[in-house]
DNA sequence: GCCCAACGACTGCCTCAGCAACTATAGCCA
DNA sequence: TGGCTATAGTTGCTGAGGCAGTCGTTGGGC
């Protein structure tokens, strides 16, 4: 057995992928006690750090890991439960809005804070200052590489969003 | 608009999203030209590591993302594709082993190669060794305290499995 | 002003994967 | 030995999400 497997690189992605995978399983099991999936709060989120708390469909999808079809079930589901609504866009009627509501604010707000606490507690606080600053900058820069166009059902678009980053795209 | 998202923690998991997304999307392209889904590749991989080319089912599902039924229905379409078998254990007339077929090693081989330069390019390759040993330091820690354990399927075995961790799980 | 290609959202159909229920076997304990 | 519980694998049902096709709208070229 020439042991192929133990390749370095083969090691480094493995590392990569179940870090993510243990992240997510603490943020869905967090997340699930506030009856949010990860989509949702994902959708929640972008929305509600757009001007306006709304994204155009297309937008929305675009910065999430959703194709527009997706993005237009997501938002129906969560149109049912009250967290969002859809409001038609003045300026291209083809367009329309999917604007955040009162509830579905309450509900972020009442997510968010044990989120911050989840990746303190299982992320970020597990490195002292300085080795997480080399973690990030190493991360930014295989970021940079493969370059956040991949995301599935945007074009070739959004030239920087690090799933955090203001550029605003909402333009009515 | 108190910018709450701009929180460095929220931006952390961001990059980490991110690179991960990205790297993704280069694997499912490259494996998907080999016909493979990323999911298909997982399980031959680990199977071609284990003793014998093959794993109990209950042992797959514990090394991968799935579920025992989810190992069920991707061991059911591998085998229709020649990739896989199943063959009885002979000391527990429940278990079965999945076996990689000489079709599906084959299939690994033509892969492989593939996949370790497309790691290399797009994530191993894009830093220095030293600030990559300080990356994967970094993961390595992270997902010490993540703990592999919240992969789902798993109960709550599998000590050390690094996606190329060795430890032999077959068990006839 | 008219036409046509491009675009935004939505829907039908499909695949994938999980949970829970079910069957068959194993191993334990009286 | 006979029964009882735990375990391995499979299957029915369900929800999520992608692709491709549809419909209405837009905007540029003429």
């Amino acid at each position: 057995m020439t042991n192929v497997f133990d390749d370095p690189r083969i090691t480094a992605v493995g590392l990569l992928y179940e870090v993510h995978a243990g992240l997510s399983a603490r943020f869905a099991a967090q997340l699930d006690e506030q009856g949010l999936s990860v989509v949702e709060f994902e959708v929640l989120t972008r929305l509600a750090r757009s001007p306006g708390n709304q994204l155009r469909m297309t937008d929305l999808a675009a910065q999430t890991s959703l194709s527009t079809s997706g993005v237009t079930r997501v938002v129906d589901r969560m149109e049912r439960d009250g967290l969002l609504t859809r409001r038609a866009c003045p300026s291209d009627r083809r367009s329309s809005f999917a604007v955040v509501t009162a509830a579905g604010m309450q509900r972020l707000d009442e997510t968010l804070p044990g989120h911050l606490r989840i990746i303190e507690q299982w992320f970020t606080g597990q490195l002292d200052p300085e080795a997480l600053a080399a973690l990030l900058d190493g991360l930014r820069r295989v970021r940079d590489a493969v370059h956040p166009y991949a995301t599935a059902g945007s074009t070739d678009a959004a030239p920087e969003q690090e799933i955090a980053a203001a550029d605003g795209a909402g333009r009515p």
